[in-house]
DNA sequence: TATTGTTATACTCTATAACTATA
DNA sequence: TATAGTTATAGAGTATAACAATA
């Protein structure tokens, strides 16, 4: 492993240029700990928010997860077809689809979210539980920030 | 700003979610921090490691940066094409491109920079330096594991 | 045989605009 | 007029496989 210059530069103390490379770290290691489940990151995040939130509609699953309602079009669309989520018409608003997660749903959820635990649980080997929740907190701050649609 | 439920139930406490929010902000606030410029992440991150190691090759930029070797070939032709690096054969291995910042180039990485500065300003606001610079080291750590590469 | 750059390709994520049907 | 969902489309990031030229 002789590690070669790997000259960053000005690149070293950006915030963004870390949170980029972290996030692909984190987004590779996912995808390992995901293989066979045919689940990816926004599809775990949307079984997710449906099963917290039973009879709720795409819009709102969306707005939540900050997914474009053209975009939610497919993706529930893959979770309906691989039986995960059913969706019906919401009896008081015609317009809208009220979803709900099915029994196959929870059991992928729960498949998924072990997996997960683990995948965290490798991504974050070394940190103590308060360098954890530090980072959480950190990052929360950031997400909660939108000075481009200011 | 009724804040509706927000229910993300467990991806709560998962430090990937708030990771990918988190870089999903910085992602948008950096595209309209670069608006005019014809700027992206990629070009800017490639600009400053070609600057900081003059004669470099594409292939060892990708290594730097995390970018495939394929992917390379159209963003150094997009810097080219710009006339912002220069690309000649390596006299030292025929098969190589040798890669050095124009004049332009330097000019359009330091507006880059500058805008960047702003932007990470606008992003950490409320940060202390303290945090900013555990935010730093935390996610530092998190780039230099790859379980999936293992 | 390995490496540099290349082409071709494919999948995912994200974004916008325009449409429909309901409200 | 506004909202829920849809369709079509486009740009960008990332990945693999196969190839030519050179080492």
């Amino acid at each position: 492993m002789s590690r070669a210059k790997n000259n960053i530069g000005e690149l070293g103390p950006l915030v963004g240029y870390h949170l980029r490379r972290a996030f692909g770290a984190f987004a590779a290691d996912f995808a390992v700990a995901m293989e066979g489940t045919g689940m990816r990151q926004v599809l775990v995040g949307i079984l997710t928010v449906v099963s917290g939130s039973p009879g709720i509609n795409q819009g709102a699953v969306g707005r939540v997860l900050g997914i474009k309602r053209a975009n939610m079009v497919s993706l529930i669309n893959e979770l309906v077809d691989a039986g995960l989520i059913a969706r019906v018409v919401d009896p008081g608003d015609r317009r809208a689809f009220s979803l709900n997660i099915t029994d196959a749903g929870r059991a992928m959820l729960a498949d998924c979210l072990a997996r997960i635990a683990a995948h965290e649980q490798r991504m974050l080997a070394g940190f103590s539980e308060a360098e954890r929740a530090m980072l959480l907190e950190l990052l929360g701050r950031i997400e909660r920030r939108d000075p481009a649609a200011a």
